[in-house]
DNA sequence: CACAGGAGTGTAGGGTTCAT
DNA sequence: ATGAACCCTACACTCCTGTG
């Protein structure tokens, strides 16, 4: 099993056919065909069932394939490095949750490309469980998270402490702009993900260390329709300021910073502990933590440096 | 340097599956 | 039933590596 031959496995998954995966690779196809027998009789078990229209990857064949991709993607990287003089080259994978993608993403890709353009970038937006669960597995190479659980196999670096404020429509308070007591904000109709969503994680700890049952009706994954059930005034939630900046200045939401006590939320930076990080993983963290540097500085992410 | 053996590849042809 | 698409096998060739 060879670097070729992890990257024909990958291919011909990628094609779903060893035909289209030979012509790709500019090579026969029987010779590919040939292999991947090769690489089955090595492994001692079928990686791919063959049907009339192309091929489909077995169990074994989907669990080779988590694994090789990681590796193939680092051996691409060191590859292109070392042919470019170690300028970063080759393909990093982001992992970020929605909240930070709407804030952080847009100076982070435009910061990079310019700085780094023979690096292909690829984000993938995901809650931080799943951003976690890619990391571990491989499929990211570098991950913003919320909520990050010590001792996960996952080297942290700390970037910032996001408070959170309650989320209304607007008019549905007569308080609006003043602070609220926590387990005041606890006790109004919620709406907020399911656990083991980290904000949820977060909400669920508050309310215990404080006594309180919240009151969460209804669960609703994904932030798009939280705010839009928010907006219509179906209840609240509680989210980081810059999660709902632009709702805000156009006047479809409003928001009550928490008091007595705050509560806030950690972003972390996450890569996987076990792994030598590329040039490009490298680069890629140096970039976010510059641009989370820079917008805490602008005052234009309203939260602080970890304490 | 020359040669033998092995590994890998391309071409040709056949079998299977699927859509019409 | 037929043709297209796809994969597999057989055979011949090339290239690489080890040996004398």
């Amino acid at each position: 099993m060879d670097i070729a031959a992890l990257r024909a496995l990958l291919t011909i998954a990628d094609c779903a056919s060893i035909s289209r995966a030979a012509e790709r690779l500019d090579t026969a196809q029987p010779a590919l065909s040939r292999q991947l027998k090769r690489l089955e009789d090595e492994v001692g078990t079928p990686l791919f069932a063959r049907h009339g229209r192309g091929v489909k990857p077995t169990a074994a064949g989907r669990a080779l394939i988590a694994r090789a991709e990681p590796l193939v993607r680092q051996f691409t990287s060191l590859e292109a490095e070392l042919k470019g003089n170690a300028t970063p080259a080759g393909e990093v994978v982001l992992g970020v949750p929605p909240t930070a993608a709407l804030v952080l993403l847009p100076e982070v890709v435009a910061d990079f490309a310019a700085r780094h353009p023979r690096v292909r970038l690829k984000v993938v937006e995901g809650f931080s469980g799943f951003v976690t669960e890619w990391l571990e597995a491989g499929r990211l190479d570098l991950g913003i998270l919320y909520h990050a659980a010590p001792g996960s196999g996952l080297h942290l670096e700390p970037l910032l402490d996001e408070p959170l404020v309650l989320v209304s429509a607007p008019g549905s308070d007569p308080q609006t702009g003043h602070p609220l007591p926590l387990a005041k904000a606890l006790t109004r109709r919620l709406i907020l993900p399911s656990p083991p969503h980290g904000l949820r994680v977060l909400v669920d700890q508050a309310a215990a260390r404080l006594g309180v049952r919240p009151w969460i009706d209804p669960e609703v994954e994904g932030l798009p329709a939280i705010k839009g059930l928010v907006a219509k005034g179906l209840g609240d939630t509680l989210l980081p300021a810059a999660a709902v900046a632009e709702e805000v200045a156009a006047g479809r939401l409003t928001t009550r910073h928490l008091e007595n006590p705050g509560l806030s939320r950690r972003l972390v930076l996450a890569r996987p502990a076990g792994r030598t990080p590329t040039t490009a993983t490298t680069r890629l963290a140096e970039t976010v933590h510059n641009q989370v540097h820079h917008l805490l500085a602008t005052g234009r992410w309203p939260a602080h440096r970890p304490t």
